[in-house]
DNA sequence: CATAATTGTTCACTTTATTAACTTATTGTT
DNA sequence: AACAATAAGTTAATAAAGTGAACAATTATG
């Protein structure tokens, strides 16, 4: 049996012809088992080192250990003693210090406006921030998005862990956003000018993939997962096994441009019938405003959501059946996406799949409102600085 | 920057509410650095010590270490020196000794016959075997099973590491076989019958996941990669980042029951227009059955193929653009997938996800002609035994 | 022929986790 | 109240893994 493990290590080089064979040490192997312990106290958990101890398998010696050095950082801390009616001494319960350090997450989704957030460990936002960049584009827009990075820093009272950025494009390994159209970004390392300005970690990645990240930390939990991001187009995020999937070229999750009617509507890619000329925000917004208001027109909105959602989940059957998600997730407006458009993709998505030998997926729509590209960005810092997911 | 390290370990449990806490522990750091140094000279390389060195990142030492443990085990040798034009000591070639083992490989996915085969560790079959089933299900399609693996070991001149089972049918992390519906089998515990029979380390997956293990281990070694394999069904196997996919339920890859055509034909499994009614080995020799060779017939046989391929397309499509594979491949009857079919599959998902921003991904039939199953399951037990992929 | 370069090994050392034993603290029983 | 049983957390000795420094062996080059 083999069993997947994350060890943090140096920056990956290309993929060349030849796999890249990565060493592992014993201190690789510390770090990880440093990062279980917190992933054990991760989801507001109150355990001794004992209980720790007993889940990860390690002896209660380690785990005093490596107990006693994050509480070093102080990112760890004693609560007090655990009341038990068994005999024995009691343990003292141990918790996250959510305090112990501050994120800085930034989602620069939205056209017209940088969000920000400075987050805690637990993943509460203590101060949000914001700039107006009113369609800035280029060099521009990559410094507003420095300048509320730093204005973020500035107003932490407590060291920052890092940097998490949810920007729309296709974003490499390295950070590198390679193609973001409404910011005419090509090839602009987003994550070195950051991190040069900042002196801090900075971990960037797609949109569509912070808001998976956000549904796997902070929603259902999920390990393998879809998430669908409806905005100015339709992107997904993947997350299988616990991982992130990024794809051959950094592409995955491009699904807005999924030709699936023949003889639809010409796309600004050249193509006929996307999926983003049916279920994008804009689309959707297009055919609801020539409704007027009466009572026939209510039947006509379930009508246009619906059919928006049956169109979608031509494109979400094939990805369910291929990879047995634990859930479909989908984020963006909720006026648009919840009721009857995702009614319709539960429906539609179980007629195309439905099966004796498997239970149905379920569908929904995110929990975590606005918030979940921002949520997906301070996850990846916590992922990606400490290990924790 | 966190990577990917797959450590050998005892077997997981069941994945409980909470997400399992997985330690690692130096000597697991060892036996993947051991892996390491096999899988630098699994892709039939001869190189010295110092180069495993420079392209592991460990030292000489813990490499010559390494490579005296894998010596006594007898699975790498010493070839001679290096001839070099640089000044300094030649270094000693070394390289896996293909005939230090043997694997015993069956595949399970003929409805008649149960194939088998002795392969050594380059992926060479030795021998072959079969027995034929005659459609028989249940408790004595497992005895054949059984009698076929232990006539191959029987024939094993040297020390064999593992049994390898490619079998249609779901069948999840335990090598349990959840349901395959030919074989009448439900929740049988294959992998343990087998086990307990032969006394060796036996490992069983779906036929569909075998083939795409067999495409990333001897094919075009593919990462990301997807491999449809059609025969009396339609399965998918999934392999991202060089790990196979089983998804939530060990549903993954069950891509035959999707339907793509809501008045389609009526499918055994309740729903209309499944891809199994376009595009299995029986559906689609029923139809070429119907035509009698003249002239007008051979344009009518392109029809058909080229129809099957838009069909297969229409699943395929969305999870390249989900997935961003580095290449698709098709296993099966080469004479009904080659050609027509699988340009039309190529042309259609070109048609549905072609962008300017990614290459078209590249679409074939799998080199390994009727054999991807048999070495798909060899390369299970040499991933599982020896770490090697 | 001397020098530089390169391979592979030996040795002393650091890091990591383990087992065994011990201290502390609580419950339950006589 | 005394004592046994149980459990948590710590201390100390030990085993395993990889490293750097130094060295011997071997080759090309000027």
């Amino acid at each position: 049996m083999s069993t997947d493990v994350t060890v943090a290590q140096s920056a990956p080089g290309p993929r060349t012809g030849r796999r890249r064979l990565v060493k592992v040490l014993p201190e690789d192997a510390r770090r990880h088992n440093k990062s279980l312990v917190l992933q054990a106290l991760f989801p507001e958990a109150e355990l001794s080192r004992a209980d720790i101890a007993r889940m990860t398998g390690l002896t209660r010696v380690t785990v005093s250990d490596l107990v006693g050095e994050l509480a070093e950082e102080g990112l760890v801390r004693e609560l007090g003693q655990k009341e038990s009616k068994r005999p024995g001494k009691p343990g003292t319960l141990l918790s996250i210090n959510p305090y112990a350090r501050v994120l800085v997450a930034l989602d620069l989704s939205d056209s017209e406006t940088l969000n920000g957030a400075l987050v805690d460990l637990s993943g509460r936002v203590l101060s949000r921030d914001a700039v107006t960049i009113g369609g800035a584009v280029g060099e521009t827009a990559v410094t507003a998005t420095i300048e509320l990075a730093q204005k973020l820093v500035a107003v932490a009272d407590r060291p920052v862990l890092g940097v998490g950025i949810g920007t729309p494009g296709m974003v490499d390994a390295d950070g590198v956003v390679l193609h973001a159209p409404n910011r005419s970004w090509e090839s602009v390392p987003l994550r070195e000018r950051v991190a040069e300005a900042l002196e801090l970690p900075v971990l960037v990645s797609n949109d569509a993939d912070a808001a998976a990240r956000a549904e796997h930390s902070y929603g259902g939990r999920a390990e393998t997962v879809l998430v669908v991001h409806v905005a100015l187009g339709v992107g997904a995020g993947l997350f299988i096994n616990g991982k992130l999937v990024h794809g051959h070229r950094s592409a995955a999750g491009e699904i807005g441009h999924v030709s699936i009617q023949d003889d639809g509507v010409l796309c600004a890619c050249g193509k006929r019938g996307c999926l983003e000329t049916f279920t994008s925000v804009p689309a959707l917004r297009a055919q609801l405003d020539e409704l007027t208001g009466e009572p026939t027109d209510l039947s006509q909105r379930a009508a246009i959501l619906s059919g928006a959602g049956e169109k979608l989940s031509r494109v979400v059957a094939p990805l369910v059946a291929a990879i047995d998600f634990d859930e479909i997730v989908l984020s963006g407006p909720l006026d648009l996406l919840g009721g009857d458009l995702v009614d319709s993709v539960r429906e539609n998505v179980r007629m195309r799949t439905r099966s004796a030998f498997r239970n149905d997926v379920p569908v929904r729509t995110t929990d975590l409102g606005e918030d979940t590209v921002l949520l997906g960005a301070a996850a990846m810092v916590l992922s990606g600085q400490l290990g924790v997911s």
